[in-house]
DNA sequence: CTCTATTCATGCGCATCAGTCATGAATGGA
DNA sequence: TCCATTCATGACTGATGCGCATGAATAGAG
């Protein structure tokens, strides 16, 4: 079964202008292919759809009542087609993405601002998870890329560096460490450490990456979130070893960030994807964009 | 806009079956026509729509989206493409014809009887009215054909005939002239005439072949339809002149009929469609298996 | 009534395009 | 490691759709 689209288009064209020559000028072609399109489509089907002459054109019974279906369709072709061509100059489309929390909160809001404003009325949507299922959520389908920690590779993911920062010791600025200007490993034993659930990527990252110097760490306080533990840094219930990124600039102004050396411990943020997937234009855009800003920050010293 | 349907087609085609080789044998194509032709609509879109490698092939972001839609806009097409093409085939659609009533009565039941055992599943509409009326519903294309009275003709009209009969004297049988085996115009005298209106064909065709030998016609009763008049003549009420087929074998058993003479008047009946348009195919078939019976049926000897 | 303008149809030549064949490249599984 | 499977690519070819020039029909003007 062969469709001829062009045909039809062209007997719906005919039919609304009620004429060979007026329909070929707005197709841009000769009235000669016009008349050729028709005469083939009419032969395709068997049946004569327009009856002219060289003084009137006028649809059979036959066309009349094919005309209303074919004007239909022909317009949905066109808008999908059309839709989608929009879709691929940049922009149009949804997004879907999967990012661990900190860089949700921190990082993630400058740079959708900044795509919204270039490329406005696209969905965004951000699936907020550990870094365990922001894996999980991309090799689903349930997101397009994800933004998470490095740890260990999965075979079906591509990976791509984006940040990487220094955890820090995090405390109020009246705490005794809180003058210093670097804080090592050793001086942790008399701080009251708020610490990560053991089920946290940072945690994970945090006691492999010590465990390699032989050192250990134990909390008195074990929350589940980044946020949770700089809210109880800044009421004063302790101290904590957080990302850099924890928080931004001028928040939390009486929460001091301390490098901690000896060693310097560091995390890496990478962008996943699966293998061999194309991303969505507008996807593709946002990704590329956010790649570039984390590079951007990642070279900025820190303060 | 130029839609390539073909390349939507395979696109969906692909995307049901899993891989171009399968979807391929479906088409009757080579595995290499499809490569191509998703590479082409890729390109004039501008998006990846299909995700493959050697191993394994799936959709990306867009093309999941834009899959329903497309499989849904090529069944429509194939769909209604396919009625069109099963219309062709002899047979499907809608036949709207006119009609004067006596052949509406007469001679259009066993025809359609006829039609519609050999191309079952039509629906067919008929208009039943004067004929001044078939004409004009046949020129506002609100009947295909018509079947009428020749009268004067029209320019747009098309006209072919298909049955010639006479005019007859019908009365009950005790009638004084019911045992003649011919009537002459000059016997009608002392008859009382039931009349048709002076706005019917028949009267009009009448009147106007009886003026040509200087004969004219004055009746006692008047009526509209031939059927009220057969009624009236059955009753005993008086006699009529009407046309040969009023009366089918057998019904009105008590009413003679009776050949008219000096002159014979006749009536034609044609068939009418308007100039250069065409007949749907369903339409056509039953047009030209009208005249086929009723000339045939114009052949048989008059009882 | 004739002439002209308009409009659809056709013959012919050409360029593009879509399809095939043969072959290459990638990769999962034995 | 080798093989079977599957998609991609290069070269070639036949089909197809288009344009130009021209023909044919006819409504309307004069």
């Amino acid at each position: 079964m062969k469709i001829d689209f062009d045909g039809i288009q062209a007997f719906v064209l005919i039919a609304e202008v009620g004429g060979f020559g007026k329909a070929a000028e707005r197709l841009h072609l000769t009235q000669t292919a016009l008349t050729r399109r028709i005469q083939k489509l009419e032969s395709y089907i068997g049946v004569r759809l327009i009856d002219r002459t060289t003084r009137s054109v006028q649809l059979t019974a036959v066309g009349r009542e094919f005309l209303p279906h074919a004007a239909r369709m022909v317009t949905d072709m066109t808008l999908a087609v059309s839709r989608l061509k929009d879709m691929s100059r940049l922009g149009q489309g949804n997004i879907t993405m999967a990012s661990i929390p900190t860089m949700a909160h921190h990082a993630l809001p400058a740079v959708i601002q900044k795509y919204a404003s270039r490329y406005p009325g696209n969905r965004i949507r951000i699936i907020e998870s550990g870094a365990f299922e922001v894996n999980r959520t991309v090799l689903h389908d349930q997101a397009e890329f994800g933004l998470t920690l490095e740890l260990e590779r999965h075979p079906e993911l591509q990976e791509q560096r984006v940040l990487r920062e220094p955890f820090m010791f995090f405390c109020r600025e009246e705490h005794p460490l809180g003058g210093k200007k670097t804080v090592s490993w050793k001086d942790l034993k008399q701080a009251e450490l708020i610490m990560m659930s053991s089920l946290s990527g940072n945690r994970v990252l945090l006691d492999h990456q010590l465990a390699r110097k032989r050192l250990s760490l134990s909390g008195t306080y074990e929350v589940e979130h980044l946020s949770t533990a700089i809210g109880l840094v800044a009421a004063g219930v302790g101290t904590a070893i957080l990302p850099f990124s924890t928080i931004q600039e001028g928040s939390y102004p009486r929460v001091r960030r301390i490098p901690l050396i000896g060693p310097v411990v560091k995390r890496t943020v990478i962008l996943i994807r699966r293998k061999g997937v194309t991303l969505s234009p507008a996807t593709q855009t946002f990704y590329e964009m956010l790649a570039e800003q984390l590079e951007a920050a990642s070279r900025r010293p820190l303060v």
